[in-house]
DNA sequence: TTTTTATATTGCAATATTACGATAAATAAT
DNA sequence: ATTATTTATCGTAATATTGCAATATAAAAA
């Protein structure tokens, strides 16, 4: 198969999962990092800090587009990349609120 | 290909994308929740609970383990699983140190 | 001991992902 | 107008993922 079965998923869990799966590659990560280090959007560059080709890098952007985690706009003939607050700030709430149901019921029977 | 170039990242980079690639599935944040829900380790029950065959469940359950996400403890004919705090106090604290600098910085430029 | 219960493994088909060379498209610079 | 620069898209090869039926394994129950 390969095809995943969303349809039996919850919104949100479908949609933690799209969010998590566009950072299930390190290429990515290292994109949303680069974005937060440079303190700015970034006109190209990103390429350069890769270490892979530039369709490569062009595809990994294109993920993180679609799962919302970056916009993009034009600027020139350059394109201006940042990250999209809305999207960490999701991903950031759901492991708050399940680190602090783990620390309160503090399991730990395996 | 196919293949990811983990040598080219750093440890963090690929640790994070090895915990986030692992939540790429609704499936298996859907096991996630349930570990959470049932405020306890599960010895079975997770199979009835998804709507997916016997075998695709083991494969997610590996998947999460592989990954840390989950342990698993034998427990006569039945195997205990429960979440592991420390990889998700890793993702908690990773995407809250990224939401905090986003909110210092305040970009906003795309 | 046979049967049941719970989980894992194997094998396979369908599809998705990763990576890159070649090329296109679109603006900027000369 | 031509050339350079920047990014996207196409095509394709290699590999990975998803899902399940069939089967194996191993302990519990009968």
């Amino acid at each position: 198969m390969g095809a995943t079965k969303t349809e039996h998923f919850t919104d949100k869990q479908n949609a933690i999962a799209t969010l998590a799966k566009a950072l299930g590659h390190p290429a990515r990560v290292a994109i949303i990092e680069y974005l937060m280090k440079v303190d700015a959007c970034i006109c190209g560059d990103i390429v350069n800090e890769l270490p892979l080709a530039q369709p490569t890098v062009s595809q990994h952007l294109k993920e993180l587009k679609n799962a919302g985690l970056i916009k993009g706009s034009i600027e020139g003939n350059a394109i201006c990349y940042c990250i999209d607050e809305n999207a960490l700030s999701i991903l950031q709430s759901y492991f708050a609120t399940i680190s602090d149901n783990l620390e309160r019921k503090k399991i730990n029977c395996c």
